[in-house]
Parts: structure tokens; C-alpha cells; sequence
RNA sequence: UGAGCGGACUGCGCGGUCGCGGCGCAAAGCAAUUUGCGAUGAGGAAAGUCCGGGCAUCACAGGGCAGGGCGCCUGAUAACGUCAGGUGAAGGCGACUUCAAGACCAGUGCAACAGAAAUAGACCGCUCUUCGGGAACAGGCAUUGCCCCCGGGGAGUAAGGGUGGAAAGGGGAGGUAAGAGCUCACCGACGGCGUGGUAACAUGCCGUGCCAUGUAAACUCCGUCCGAUGCAAGUUUGGGGCUUCCGCACAUGGGCUGCCCGUCCGCGGAAGUCUGUGAAUAACGCUCGAGCCCCGCGGCGACGCGUGGGCCUAGAUAAAUGAUCGCGCUCGACAGAACCCGGCUUACAGGUCCGCUCAGAUG
RNA sequence: GCAGAGAUGUCUGAGAGGCUUAAGGAGCGCGAUUGGAAAUCGCGUGACGGUGGUGAAUCGUCCGGAGGUUCGAAUCCUCUUCUCUGCG
């Protein structure tokens, strides 16, 4: 399933107001059911200068993608302050997260 | 060979698979959009926002005051606080580097502590003179006195004095009671004239014994420049228009710049009606431009000129460059466009090239 | 993105060229008061480094950091780091 960009500052606040959250060691997973796919990542000024924050980004974006696929949800990533950021760390929890929420298998079903 | 100085450039590379941003073409669809193919996609500092412009709005961008920037000279430039060439000063054996480098005899302020004295003077000292006292030491004139010693007064002096950032040009010779630019030569300073240079300035001669501290990144003066606000500027579609009524205001209000002159004339609310379904939204501004590369010509150079040639090289808007595999090497620093240019400053692993200096060795 | 303000002992907060004032308040410590406490009153109290039976004491450096101007800088100027505020 194809996963959009959650733009829309009103929604994101919904998400982190009435969505669950659920945590792992490198990030937090904030997600509520929805009618469209869509996905954000969360990296505010705290994590250093704008090259570090790209980076971050660009690693979340890129684990949520590789991991397995997912019925429609609104998701935000939420990273971890560390001093190294890893593709796999990130791939490893997410993939933890969808299988302990049991997030692949169809809703509607 | 070693040590060093200046300048220019570079900022991991290549390939496969999956993925992202906008663009072009093609196909499907009423349309939103989807699919396929193609080329393309961060920097030398994109940074700090410290200057200068363009652009946009305010009012037509006007006058004055206030406020602020700059400050050796000449040039370059759209402009600059930038750059180039030169002058002066300081540092270095040298290549070379550094400098906010106008004016404290227009005025005002400040200069703590120390020191006799801080912009002005006489505490000590030195010299002459005069008064009083002393005979204890050494020596002389030859004797109730003197030189001498002690204390006080008067006059001269600015050589010397553990100060200080700064003490009335410097050190030397002559001179003198002691001294002093009092006199002399040299150096410095100031003034005049000449010469060279566009100029800053340099230099030669003559004269003046020398009217005199520092600080303007203190106020200030002189010269020169600046209207304000910044793309969250602003424009368009549009929830906005039209009609009616009500309230504030006729300059005593509001906007334009902090103030004055000057100048412009509206602002807010309610009801009805038309239309609309995204509203911190959508589109424009938004990238072809003082543009980049090469060549020729002019100039020491910054730079300029050329109907000479070639190129199009991000335009996002919660904001695009990643993951993985393989190969190579010296194992990769600082760091991510947000309207656009010209600079400055700051951060930075390394690597390459060119020119030059000093020391040593060899020929 | 653009525009602006600030940083001073543990905290708060004056000082705006001159001997070292780093004022003052809070907090903390000690003492007085009380049967005991609170309140009140008095005294003391910054960090780092050096010398010191390492005890009393004494000297030097420090006003976010680094340079510069000045005889002299917490104060003036430049660069830099961090924090905060406003702007459709």
C-alpha cells in the first residue's frame, strides 16, 4: 500500500492526541486508523544542525518504506535523541512495532 | 636537502537494483489523477545575516531636524564598509605580512593610583648673597674674624631626583656663580620656497631655538553617503461583493518615518441577497540572470569591451539525494538551496599545481 | 526565512571607563532568642589555581568565549557560542 506525506498540522495533532503510541529503543510509533495511508516523521531542532536532521529523516522515510506493508493508517515516526542514527536500528524496531500490533493483517476483514 | 612566504584549484570516484523532488514527451480518463520512457536535482562556504544592490509595497519617494554608517590617495564597480594599484607606520635576515590610517592650536569632557609637580609648578637639590649660632675633627689665611660646620631669609635655576602611559625636543660639545637652545653641529619638529607625482606623499635648500601631553572604537568638528519596510515584501482567485441601516471622524482622527513641514481620506459593526465547499489554503512572485565557460583586444591590476563562439545548470513549501550490493584508493572534513545577485566574516580531513625567499651542501 | 533583545557568584539582580564595591535580596551555614520549633535579630558565605603544621592566612585569574582600542575594559569596538521574543 502506497503511504502518503501527512502535511496537514491539524491532523498531526490529532494523530498525537487521540492516536496510541507505542515505543521502541531508537523511536515512537504514533498511529489511529484512517481512510488514507499516510505517514509523517517528527524532527524538530533538538536533533542538531539541518544536515543531521535531513539525515534523520531520510533514514525514518526510508526504513517505513522497506518494512512490510500495512493496512491504512495515520503514522508518525518519532526518533530518539541519540549519538548515531541507523538505518537498521530504525528498519528493526519498526518491523517489531507492525508485528506486535498485528498491523499487516487486514481491518477489514 | 631543510625551513618558510604568497597565489590558484579541488572537496571520494565508477557501476547494478529499489525509492524521492520538480521538468519534458507519450498513453488512458469528463476531470482530479494514474502508468511508461527520458534527461535532470545543494555549497565553497548553501552558514552567520555583517555590508552593498536588484525587486516589491508604502504616497508622488519631496524638504528640514533627529538618527546611523564610512574616513590616507587614485582608480574599479549597479553599489559597497568590497576589490586593485600606490603612500605612510609597525613587524620580519628575507620572500612578505599587519593597520577603523581625517581633525584634540573650534570648543567641551576624562587622565584613578603613584609622584614635588599632570597641562601646570618649585618639594628636595645646585649657585650667589645675607642674618644668627658653633669651635668637637682635618687642613689653609694668619687670628675676638674667615674658608669650614649647623639653622633661617632673599634671589637665580630647570641640568639631577626609587614616580608615571605621558614630566616643557634628543644625546654631545662649548658656555656659566650654578644652569638653561644661552650658543654650535647632527637628528627630530614647525614654517616658507623649489623639484617630482593626478594625489596621498617624497625630496632639496633656506629660515625659526622650538607655544608645549594622551584620548575622538569620549562628546564633537570637517568631508561624504543613507526615506522606511522586507518575498511571512507583495499580487490574483477566493468568505467576497452588492444594497440598507447604525456607530466613530471633518482634522482635535487614521495612514505615510522617530519628530516637524507637507500630503492622502476613510474605518468598524449588524441585517438581507448572490455565489462557494481545501482557507495559517491555492496560484503567481520563483528563476534566463549585473548568468556560466572558452577565445580576442585594452589596462601593472581590480576590471572593461567584442552583431566572436558555445551552454541552460534545483526551484521545494512539514520542505526532495537515501537504502543495499560490487570494485578502487591516500578510507572521505566543515556542512543542506528557501526571492536573486556582489562582497565580508566564520567552520573545514586532506590533496594538486604555480611563483618566490632564507640557510646549508655539491658543481 | 526575516527582524530584534539578552548572557554578571547556587538563584535573582544592580553596576555602564578608574584604586578591588564585583552593590543589594533570596538560599545555605553558625550563633542569640525558646522548654523545643517557627518568626525575628547578629555574623559569615563565589569559582579555579599557587604558597601554606596544607590550619590561620595570603597572592594570581575569572562578569558566556576570543581578539582589539585605551595608561587602564564587566563597561567601548569586532568576531563567535548559546538563550529568548516578534513577524502571513
Amino acid at each position: 500500500m502506497e503511504y502518503a506525506r501527512l502535511k496537514k498540522a491539524k491532523k498531526i495533532t490529532a494523530v498525537l492526541r487521540g492516536g496510541k503510541r507505542v515505543y521502541a529503543d531508537t523511536l515512537a510509533f504514533v498511529y489511529s486508523p484512517s481512510k488514507e495511508a499516510e505517514m509523517a516523521v517528527c524532527v524538530g531542532k533538538k536533533y542538531g544542525k539541518s544536515v543531521q536532521r535531513n539525515r534523520i529523516k531520510r533514514l525514518l522515510r526510508e526504513a517505513f518504506r522497506a518494512s512490510r506493508q500495512i493496512g491504512p493508517y495515520s503514522v508518525l515516526l518519532i526518533p530518539k535523541k541519540a549519538e548515531d542514527y541507523s538505518f537498521a536500528a530504525f528498519k528493526r524496531d519498526i518491523e517489531k512495532i507492525i508485528g506486535k500490533e498485528k498491523l499487516g493483517e487486514d481491518r477489514t476483514a
